[in-house]
DNA sequence: ACCTGAACACCGTTCAAGT
DNA sequence: ACCTGAACACCGTTCAAGT
């Protein structure tokens, strides 16, 4: 949770004034307001609630301060998404850039879909914002340097990130697109029992679309796909 | 477009109003609302304006109709979300399931990838939705289904599917996030060339990331799944 | 049965006004 | 320089009222 001093003066005082007073004195504590703040919050608030839920108003409250302050220090909202997304990039550790590839490679794409898994709203901000802030710039350098080093073509080099960023990508998406959201599962489970005569094979796999026990299944994936491309690098 | 009778008896007569009540009698040109022609009018105007762009009162507009009137045939905005969904799912030709899997499933991902980029909300609405809707169960149990008789185990059969799925999502996803919104591109290729020596990499490849002639990108990935999973089987 | 206007509780954002 | 209140132009959705 974002901790914030500011609000408590527009609160109702703490429990135990002398606590109060003695460990934040009003006139040093009231750190100032800025961009590292708000995208800070953001996350936050993101994380705990959903990125739909984030508003201008919301966040403005959750940092004890009007809705309106927060453009003196970030353009608008999608300012604020696209601060969130670097943010994200920036916490992915980076390859090592002439470290044996495929090694390397798997070691980075399990970290950032560690990233992806552990804020569900990357992936959608992503796709509605683009991801060309510095972080996922310096990020994907990196990435593709080690791919080149490797010894792939300049082309070969293109496939071989876009087809790594697309299986990562994509199991982020079903990661997050995951179960229906209105309707609760027993619905869904209760009718894929009444409808096993329409969709049988649906029917059959449901435990394992249901749990879905997913690092594993990603890994399967990616090892099929690091297998294939050094196939077609020798 | 949607062709909107109802809504010209709202506006100015036209041009020639002997044509006009020649062809169309008022009393049984006004077709009534329902479900069908609301979720047809959304994914019209979400092809031509994008799907942020949708809202009750646009689409109410469009219908010649208050926004409130939807809610007689529509339970709220997730719901025609809902059945945008199962419409494009419904357009994808269902594999025969008891083909050669390998053409079969390429033809089939490579179908409904045509669709995901001929509507480019999809892939979108489907992050914020999920997809168990009637035409997407089928699609995919016709896809486990062929799977299953081509002789994967049930397990592996999901692992395929799951990783199919990933890639075209991926891909999908790729095209959609394309490029940065509110920037314009010539300003992001200026600054790659400005920051040449920050991301070398990047810049090197930003011809093939730009054009970005995707069909062929997609195929490629696609290949290397296929062959890696038919390895698998065998 | 279907459509409507008014209303409610929200949005993001602008701007003049305060300190 | 930073924060604020009021306002604007929008949302999705409810509901009583119309036909």
């Amino acid at each position: 949770m974002v901790i914030c001093i500011h609000r408590k003066f527009r609160n109702p005082p703490l429990p135990n004034p002398l606590t109060y007073d003695a460990v934040m004195p009003p006139t040093e504590t009231r750190l100032p307001l800025n961009r590292e703040r708000i995208i800070d919050a953001a996350v936050t608030y993101a994380d705990d609630n959903g990125v739909e839920e984030l508003s201008m108003r919301k966040l403005g409250a959750e940092l004890g301060v009007e809705a309106m302050s927060l453009y003196n220090h970030v353009k608008n909202k999608d300012d604020i998404f696209d601060g969130m997304i670097d943010r994200v990039f920036a916490s992915v550790p980076l390859p090592a850039i002439d470290a044996e590839w495929t090694t390397a490679i798997r070691e980075t794409v399990l970290k950032a879909m560690d990233q992806f898994t552990a804020h569900p709203w990357m992936v959608n901000l992503l796709m509605q914002r683009g991801n060309y802030g510095n972080s996922s710039l310096l990020f994907m350098d990196r990435a593709l340097g080690l791919l080149r080093n490797a010894g792939f073509s300049d082309e070969d080099t293109h496939h071989a990130w876009q087809m790594l960023a697309s299986h990562t990508m994509g199991y982020a998406f079903q990661m997050v697109s995951g179960g229906p959201k209105d309707k609760d599962w027993e619905g869904i489970e209760g009718q894929l029992a009444d409808l096993a005569e329409d969709y049988p094979n649906v029917a059959r796999l449901a435990p394992y679309l249901g749990d879905c026990e997913f690092a594993g299944e990603f890994a399967f994936g990616l090892e099929i796909i690091i297998d294939g491309l050094n196939a077609r690098l020798h």
